[in-house]
RNA sequence: GCGAGAGUGGCGGAAUUGGCAGACGCGCCGGACUUAGGAUCCGGUCCCUCACGGGGUGGGGGUUCGAGUCCCCCCUUUCGCACCA
């Protein structure tokens, strides 16, 4: 950015300020929320102030949506707005550890700098209604629903093996876990047993999947969350343990193949193998489970590497055929998923057939492809479905049916049933860290863990100085002896505090409700506000949150809806993502450093100029790399605006325009009015479908015009006309521009409580079109016609032409083609 | 490896869904106005060719009167998933 080449194209120091201060003052998006008459709750996912700044993915999302939701006002929606911060968590407080200020204040600093970066936007923000999830006020019932959870035995803990961050010295839930690293320090992430706080968000899998038949959200996002959910319809089979009697369960979606089982695998660290394993393997195995413990989850999962095993030397038998079958352990087995047990079959599962042709164990032919033929056992496992052979009396049945017979076959026998797991595991919710929610938690020797009753909501999170995580795997908060001691609210007798904290993610489950009444005392959110105003009628924000925050808070409202708290069961019914801005090809990150702060073109340009060119870039979903290069093209066309209109237009607004009537006017009028309409239903339609690159350049075809009847010396009624309309279509892309603009033109109050242009329809279609000829598919001719002409007609005109003429003379025409109002194609040879 | 997008001038990107490829803007070139231009206004700008013409939407094939758009194969790239039994 080289400032000292840039040229102020109109005064937006002046202008900018002004109106922010108007808005403001005259409260002009102050929504009333008891009116719910065409509402229009837009909500942008609220800022995370980690220590960052705003930056300018921030601004794509929150200046451009604005720019959305104020073209739907002016087309008469009540729209709501709010925004808040989301400032809890890790990034806050490791910044915080960094710079060696408390996080309270650190964030509060914060806070107040974005939120100044936030004004600058200059937009339609409801700041009556500003959040903060650090504010108790806020978290008291974020406790409160951690409460209600687990009285509905939804939020228990458990011991488990958890995810660990070794940097940010706490757990991580599975969606914090990106391909085996930290999401948010991206440090590699460890495995450790612990006793955690868990959401069962297990238990509404099916819920949530059923639910996106209702949403109007892309695609890929739907398909991420139903990938992390991961049903999978499958059948239990219980085989058995020859020497100990022991059951051992499995997981497959291939029953069909039961016949073709020829080992069992177990997951390293699954409890029965130090139970079952022969004296004479132990060994091997210890060493084996040694080996597996010290792998990263990276190098664990990596599908490229080679299988690895050992057998225990024990044998489990095959309920089905009654086969004795030797039992393995493998780390291509996971403890977490299924069982923790398959049943191998090498014929037909590729996996299996990997590790069977490394170890020499038999491979098992037990389905054929329907109708063709066996294919080459050696080469690799043929995993599709078919007809089932080799497997006794269901031999000739289609894998389909020989599932469903052999699952019910097992239930009739006791040893196993149809059955669907899931990939996604419960939500582990609690922290060892210090900035974050306390859980509302009493734990009593006597009488075990006790809520907090209501009226002592909230639970402070104390003030202290030692805020460090001490590494140990506690929470900071277990060294205040003052927070930990408590009474038991049950016998009354001495107690401790539950000392971690929650997740930041539960925080923003039901921040959507709080903003309608932040202050509301009664409970988390104001219930007839809500029943007015919920659901959110459109969700922006970063696709990243796909199976985070937005599972999350489908999960949570799910629960409320359940539980009488609210009628609705989506939180967000319309969803759209803003795409990623990266910088030089890296999407921007401090540790790349490479993140682009707006505030310096702001200073220079301007927030409307900043604005649409976010907005010009190109296609709002896909996003793009930042290049500031293009940016004095917007000012610049700013610009134009401005010297068209701002000496031209002084009292516009007394001018009365009679309803044109496209055929009256003079050819120069009838041209402009007709770029007008179509410039107004273009910009309508393509600010609707968030196509703002395209409507931006059609306002720019039309300004163009608009000059070229200014150097024509044509400024009638239809040109000041078209002004006005201009200063309208502008404004929700230019907001402090054109407020200034309506109001030097005479208008009076906000331009905002103005409507959005309409078009006339009989101004849409001009007196002539083009049309063009083609001989054999190349363009030769075109040619103004009217509108509607028919083909007789048009081949007349088309064969006088000698620009057509000479190239179908001497040739024979084979066919021609005629598309009404386009073309005329004539195939000649 | 699997799945879903994407690939168009020097650059960002358009193209009513099978019908004038390159709208709009950046950059560049030229002109006007100017003491000046890094302001403004006007014009030009896909490539080859003096021209007539011809070629052209990642590559190759196909369907069609006609393909950036549809079909098949390949390449590149972004994103998601990745031993899930």
């Amino acid at each position: 950015m080289q400032d000292s080449r840039i040229h102020r194209q109109y005064p937006f120091d002046e202008i900018e300020p002004k109106w922010q201060r108007y808005w403001e003052e005259n409260k002009i998006y102050q929504t009333d929320l008891s009116k719910s008459g065409n509402k229009l709750y837009c909500l942008m996912m609220f800022i995370y102030p980690s220590g960052d700044k705003m930056h300018i993915g921030h601004w794509y999302n929150y200046g451009i949506t604005d720019s959305w939701a104020r073209f739907k006002r002016m087309l008469g929606y009540n729209v709501f707005e709010p925004m808040g911060y989301d400032a809890f968590g890790l990034p806050a407080e490791n910044y915080a550890l960094k710079f060696g200020v408390h996080p309270a204040i650190s964030t509060q600093n914060n806070i107040d700098y974005i939120r100044n970066q936030l004004r600058g936007i200059g937009a339609m923000f409801d700041w009556s209604k500003e959040i903060s999830t650090t504010d108790a006020k806020f978290y008291k019932w974020t406790q409160w629903l951690f409460l209600k959870l687990f009285a509905k035995g939804l939020a228990y803990r458990k011991m488990a093996p958890v995810n660990w961050c070794p940097s940010c010295q706490t757990v991580l839930a599975n969606e914090q876990v990106i391909d085996g690293r930290c999401e948010r320090c991206d440090s590699e992430v460890t495995h450790r047993d612990l006793t955690q706080w868990f959401f069962k968000i297990t238990e509404y899998a099916d819920r949530l999947l059923a639910g996106h038949k209702k949403l109007d959200w892309p695609s890929k996002t739907i398909s991420m969350q139903k990938n992390w959910i991961g049903r999978s319809d499958g059948c239990e089979i219980v085989f058995t343990e020859v020497s100990t009697g022991q059951d051992i369960p499995v997981f497959t979606t291939r029953a069909d193949t039961v016949f073709g089982v020829t080992y069992i695998v177990l997951a390293p660290e699954h409890p029965l193998v130090h139970r079952i394993t022969a004296s004479s393997n132990i060994k091997a195995v210890r060493d084996y489970i040694e080996k597996a413990r010290k792998q990263s989850e990276i190098e664990r999962t990596s599908t490229v590497k080679e299988k690895t095993g050992v057998p225990t030397g024990a044998y489990a038998q095959n309920p089905i055929n009654g086969e004795n079958i030797p039992i393995w352990i493998a780390d291509y087995v996971l403890l977490g998923y299924g069982t923790g047990a398959v049943m191998a079959v090498p014929g037909h599962d590729q996996r299996d057939f990997e590790f069977a042709k490394k170890f020499n164990l038999p491979v098992r032919e037990v389905i054929i492809p329907a109708g063709g033929k066996s294919p080459d056992m050696l080469e690799a496992a043929y995993a599709d479905e078919g007809i089932m052979v080799n497997s006794g009396d269901y031999s000739g049945l289609s894998s389909t049916d020989g599932q469903k017979k052999i699952a019910e076959h097992l239930k009739s026998i006791g040893r196993g049933e149809a059955r669907v797991n899931y990939r996604l595991r419960d939500w582990l919710i609690s922290r060892q860290r210090y900035w974050g929610v306390p859980i509302p938690i009493i734990r009593c020797h006597r009488c075990g863990e006790i809520a907090v009753p209501d009226d002592q909501l909230p639970i402070l999170l104390p003030e202290t100085t030692d805020f460090k995580p001490a590494g140990d795997g506690r929470s900071p908060l277990a060294k205040i002896p003052e927070f930990v001691n408590a009474d038991c609210p049950k016998c009354g007798g001495p107690a401790e505090r539950e000392t971690e904290t929650m997740d930041t993610f539960v925080d923003s489950t039901w921040y959507h409700l709080r903003f309608l009444d932040p202050d509301y005392e009664n409970g988390p959110f104001n219930p007839s506000l809500a029943k007015k105003w919920m659901p959110v009628d459109r969700y922006v924000g970063g696709s990243e949150h796909a199976v985070t925050h937005l599972m999350f808070a489908r999960f949570i409202n799910m629960f409320l809806y359940d539980n009488g708290y609210v009628n609705f069961e989506e939180p967000y019914p319309i969803l759209r993502h803003q795409g990623i801005i990266t910088h030089h090809g890296a999407k921007m990150s401090k540790s790349h450093g490479n993140v682009v702060i707006p505030d310096d073109y702001i200073k220079i340009y301007g927030s409307d100029t900043f604005r649409a060119y976010l907005m010009f870039m190109g296609d709002y979903e896909e996003g793009g790399d930042w290049d500031d290069t293009g940016i004095n093209g917007i000012h610049r066309f700013l610009g134009r605006v401005w010297r068209l209109i701002e000496p031209n237009c002084p009292d516009l607004a007394e001018k009365k325009f009679p309803l044109f009537i496209k055929d009256e006017l003079e050819d120069a009028d009838k041209e402009l009015y007709i770029q007008l309409n179509r410039t107004i239903k273009k910009v309508r339609e393509d600010l609707d479908a968030q196509k703002y690159n395209t409507a931006i350049a059609s306002i720019m075809e039309l300004v163009n015009s608009l000059y070229k009847n200014i150097e024509a010396g044509n400024q009638s009624p239809i040109f000041y006309h078209s002004i006005g309309d201009l200063i309208l279509l502008l404004a929700p892309i230019t907001p402090h521009l054109s407020e200034e603009l309506y109001h030097i033109a005479g208008f009076e109050g906000s331009i905002f409580d103005a409507q959005y242009p309409d078009y006339d329809k009989d101004a849409i279609v001009g007196d002539n079109i083009t049309m063009v000829i083609q001989i054999n598919g190349k363009l030769r001719a075109s040619i103004e016609v009217k509108p509607g002409i028919g083909q007789d007609e048009f081949e007349k005109i088309a064969f006088d032409y000698e620009g057509v003429r000479k190239y179908i003379s001497g040739k024979s025409i084979i066919k021609k083609i005629f598309i009404k109002d386009r073309l005329l194609n004539i195939v000649v040879r």
